[in-house]
DNA sequence: CATGTTATGTTATAATATAACATTATCGAC
DNA sequence: GTCGATAATGTTATATTATAACATAACATG
């Protein structure tokens, strides 16, 4: 299923079922600025974009060393830097995990959806609130270069769950 | 200065300039809730409204010892869950800092302005922005519970140092 | 293929936060 | 007041997240 966003990637449809296109569009956009998509940040890349939930570091740590892979923290740190400052990975300060973006072409703003049941976490493009915040900012003598907005609650299946009654309606 | 807000604190004059009304607002506060303000907590949040920036909690720490309070780490955590509880302090989590807030009567949301250059805070009450962020949640079928806005940037002063053609404008 | 640059390996440690259990203080019932 | 329950703090240890520093390996390019 297509979003209205550009690429061949789709923000509707999650990312792991899309691994390899999101993986090939990262090695394209990589090559493009010419900066190396080594294997170690495309096994980082995958096992980020293959994961439900967002992951910490050193669950990403334990995942390389599985593979059999030599790795130490800074491996993973490392190579998670490298995949944000190319836009295909963000940080979630409010669990320190990491999720895969799925429109890491141009710099955008977003929104994170976090449920605090299930860890699962959506990915929001919301221009407008990030509009609405620079203005404010700029009200405010305040010169915005980056926004966190990370919003936590119940994704539907778990608020289902949590309240049954609420299902039914 | 007053602000548009309900109660004696101010929340357009920064905290440590009424150091005095903060604590005691806070104190009266926590006696209507039936809550105890103990001398830790009342030190703990002291410090905090005394710093210009948000603090660290070893930063904390380090000052509770300096002021002759034995202490640990886990003296400090347990003053500030009780604190951010009362929502007399606000944790950042885009740099794992602790701030005082103004208002604490009835739960709020809010903006946090932090200076990358400095480390001032300020704190938006903008209500617009999280009605628009529940409703986009609430049309991606999210319940939202609590968002954590932080935009990081550069405050006025120091915009105008980094670029100091844009002081004389 | 020599050389500078970038990436990775490796060890150690810093910074942030919590678990677990002992002790002390406070509140209410009596 | 004192007893018992609850809440708060003290204390030690440890978990979790992240970075510093330096050595080695891989790669790009003349």
């Amino acid at each position: 299923m297509r979003c209205r966003h550009a690429g061949s990637i789709s923000c509707v449809t999650p990312l792991y079922e899309q691994q390899d296109d999101f993986l090939a569009m990262a090695e394209s956009l990589c090559r493009q600025r010419q900066q190396r998509f080594t294997e170690l940040r495309r096994q980082v890349l995958s096992l980020i974009c293959a994961a439900e939930q967002p992951l910490g570091a050193y669950a990403l740590l334990d995942m390389l060393k599985a593979k059999g892979r030599s790795a130490a923290p800074p491996t993973v740190y490392r190579a998670l830097d490298f995949l944000q400052q190319q836009g295909l990975v963000h940080r979630l300060a409010s669990n320190n995990t990491y999720l895969a973006c799925a429109h890491p072409q141009q710099p955008h703003e977003a929104v994170f959806l976090v449920c605090r049941q299930c860890g699962n976490t959506r990915e929001l493009h919301t221009d407008g609130i990030y509009r609405a915040l620079s203005r404010q900012a700029r009200d405010a003598g305040f010169l915005a270069e980056h926004a966190a907005v990370e919003v936590s609650g119940l994704c539907t299946r778990c608020r289902d769950i949590t309240t049954p009654e609420a299902a039914e309606k």
